[in-house]
RNA sequence: GCCCCCGUCGUCUAGCGGCCCAGGACGCCGCCCUUUCAAGGCGGAGAUCGCGGGUUCGAAUCCCGCCGGGGGCACCA
């Protein structure tokens, strides 16, 4: 049998990297064992649906390359794919379940559960609908449908008894018939509600392996029995467990970001936040950190998945993205970080000057965004604006303008006076001039930095120096020794 | 109130009865390399395996109880 998973979103917002998560392994699933994954979106609750939500949805797998089979834009045997689009689907389901005494309509008004409820409350017992409707008599019933009454349709559940559930991660799960109520499955606006939708699709889509968040787990006896009521065998399911925050509270805004497409604006690699999430919750071995797609791939197995719920760790994804950061060639990353410096610059930036200068910068940046910080330099025209005492340091230079002035001049002078201006021609020509002047190398190279980069933390001073050019290095060194006098 | 899930270094995790007085990674601290910052190399601190009972020659691993955390109990998903 052909593996089929499901990432199926409502489109209430934008998708956060816990949704991600689940999508993923659903996504390994299916590609481990050269199945399907399909995307399916269950906006059943009109109220809560927001503009733009499904575009986000797709916008970030796509990001990802978590790529599905069939959806609400690429269709496929089963669509629709939209829930909405559905809706005879359901209404059918839910008339079949009316016939085969499953199922029931009610014609209890939200005011009158609303009170059931608090009473319920009041006397510390389990709110749940009183099924009220359960039992009404053919004639009464006759009299509500006459009177035209709004009806939703509930689920006939079991009054005794015990249903058996089974999780992929946790074993059997028993769960006692009379701890559950009668849900609805078709709300008085004809819309079905998940416990319906969810199981209709999956199993008309032949879904195989559900895979979806835990708080889904007690609701899984209720979709265990409307399997059996329509005598359909229910696909295997594995319930994820969050992702927490680093307080262990859900992730939420207050964690920095927690919609994944931020992390593209944070100038994040997708192919380091795959990695980074397929570790939360599973692992390939006890060593292993770094792991390509295909290796993900191949290694993926559902056995391995954890129930506990996992911290989300920001300096370790940091630190992973960093590492693909430094695998990525120098093409690949100008390429990529491109955006990020043309954004902040305001204008178009040469991707072959950026490719040249990413060996340079690659193992000091943490995320495409810093090389606005890292690089900037190398794309702004004239002189550079910082504090004059960033130059002269806190060494041998510090509080002695007159001698950094000097040492300025000397370096200028001899840098002139080079015919080919290459980084071991420079540092054949500055190096000598710190013994001269009685200053350590690095002393003296630190005011040189500054002077053509306008910071202090830098790439190498002679490769870029390189990369700068004769004219512009010269123009930054002169108006640092301006700056001086 | 009822039901369910979870509990190994700060964090992500390995572990599925002896290989573990618990291994790897991030972070942290040293040292080395070095023109700065990084990257890299080496080393270090860091876990009474939530607690208490059992079972066993032997338990992080199996069983029971407790505690702690989380989730669910909607005409939301």
């Amino acid at each position: 049998m052909t593996v089929r998973t499901r990432y199926a979103p409502s489109p209430t917002g934008d998708p956060h990297l816990g949704n991600i998560r689940t999508a993923l392994f659903a996504w390994l699933l299916a590609k481990h064992n050269g199945g399907q994954f399909l995307l399916r979106i269950e906006d059943t609750d009109r109220q809560r649906f927001v503009e733009g939500a499904v575009e986000a949805q797709m916008e970030t797998l796509r990001w990802l390359g978590i790529d599905w089979d069939e959806g609400p834009d690429k269709g496929g045997p089963h669509a629709p794919y939209t829930q909405s689009e559905r809706l005879d689907i359901y209404q059918d389901h839910a008339g079949r379940l009316l016939a085969s005494d499953w199922a029931y309509r009610c014609y209890c008004s939200s005011e009158r559960l609303s009170e059931v409820r608090k009473a319920q409350q009041a006397r510390k017992e389990p709110p749940r609908y009183d099924r009220h409707c359960r039992d009404l008599s053919a004639k009464d019933r006759a009299q509500r449908e006459a009177d035209g009454a709004p009806a939703v349709v509930r689920f006939k559940t079991p009054l005794d008894g015990e249903t058996l559930t089974h999780d992929a991660l946790r074993g059997e799960v028993p769960f006692a018939n009379d701890t559950l109520d009668d849900f609805v499955i078709l709300k008085s606006d004809g819309y079905p509600t998940y416990h319906l939708a969810a199981i209709v699709d999956d199993h008309l889509m032949e879904i195989t392996h559900v895979l979806r968040g835990e708080e889904w787990i007690s609701s899984l006896p209720r979709h265990v029995l409307i399997y059996q009521a329509f005598g359909w065998d229910p696909p295997v399911f594995a319930h994820v467990s969050r992702i927490l925050g680093s307080d262990r509270a859900k992730l939420s805004k207050r964690h920095g970001a927690h919609a994944a497409l931020t992390y593209r604006e944070m100038g994040y690699l997708p192919e380091a936040i795959v990695n980074f999430l397929a570790l939360l919750g599973w692992s390939l071995d006890d060593k292993t950190e770094i792991i390509d797609i295909d290796t993900l791939i191949g290694a993926f197995d559902i056995d391995r998945l954890l129930t506990n719920p996992a911290v989300f760790n920001a300096e370790k994804l940091e630190w992973m993205n960093g590492v693909y950061i430094r695998n990525l060639s120098p093409e690949n990353l100008a390429e990529r970080a491109l955006p990020f410096l043309e954004g902040a610059l305001g204008r178009p930036v040469d991707a072959q000057k950026l490719a040249q200068i990413a060996p340079l910068i690659k193992e000091r940046i943490k995320t495409l965004k810093d090389v606005v910080e890292m690089a900037g330099f190398f794309f702004t025209e004239g002189p550079l604006d910082y504090e004059p005492e960033l130059i002269l340091g806190k060494k041998s230079f510090a509080g002695a303008p007159d001698r950094a002035a000097q040492a300025l001049a000397s370096v200028i002078a001899a840098v002139e006076a080079l015919d080919d201006w290459n980084h071991e021609a420079l540092e054949g020509a500055v190096r000598p001039l710190a013994e001269e002047m009685g200053v350590k190398a690095g002393e003296l190279f630190a005011v040189i930095r500054v002077a053509v980069t306008g910071r202090t933390a830098a790439p190498p001073l002679f490769e870029t120096m390189a990369v700068l050019g004769r004219d512009l290095s010269l123009e930054r060194l002169s108006a640092a020794r301006g700056l001086l006098a």
